[in-house]
DNA sequence: GAGGATGATAACATATTCGTTATCGAAGGC
DNA sequence: GCCTTCGATAACGAATATGTTATCATCCTC
């Protein structure tokens, strides 16, 4: 091992910062939360990626690399797949993070 | 003319349907707006595009191409430039739009 | 079990972003 | 006038997202 660190889980991964960085963790971190909510979204509406694929001119299997994880879109596209979800992105302040996280 | 209709602003092309569609011109003020808090981000905190650059990691013609909406970018690099300076993305309802506009 | 719909994924071509390096004109301080 | 810093931009390669088409296993219904 690069650090002699004992790696057991995905969170062990994480939370190695010779592995991945504080900023590099934040930034997935944010990007999961993002996606999941864009899954939820699209679930809540009862939709298919499919029928998105149809109603928002991003093909299926964008939104399937997208959701799984495997890509990192554009605003453009995240736009596109979530407007007819009802939903649109916006630049928000940073809370500040719970103490005891 | 593509339509015979005559065209002397930037907004009388933006709302003309048959050169942009409504989904399209959606996108764009978008993304007009999105990219404008972005840069009163940066200028509130006093930083130069060589300044956030350097801190975020991203290079200062990628932020320039970004801020003059000569590119899409990414969400990652979106929200790499937006950490340093105190922002993080959120997805969000859509507001309707007011009546008279 | 046959059939339909689902999400995931492969393969390939195309389009676009981003890094890198360098330069430009404009604006401001000295 | 000289120098610095600013944002914008050009050129090019590397990396990556997206479109396109097709297929797969799984789940569900009939």
């Amino acid at each position: 091992m690069a650090n002699g660190k004992v790696i057991n889980t995905i969170t062990d991964y994480m939370n190695d910062d010779t592995r991945v960085s504080p900023a590099e963790r934040e930034r997935i971190n944010f990007e999961v939360a993002l996606i999941g909510k864009k899954i939820e979204a699209r679930e809540r509406k009862g939709l298919s990626q499919r029928a998105l694929a149809e109603i928002s001119g991003v093909k299926q299997p964008a939104i399937a690399r997208l959701e799984s994880l495997n890509a990192t879109p554009q605003i453009d596209t995240l736009f596109k797949v979530l407007h007819p979800l009802g939903y649109t992105i916006e630049i928000v302040p940073l809370r500040e993070k719970p103490s005891g996280v």
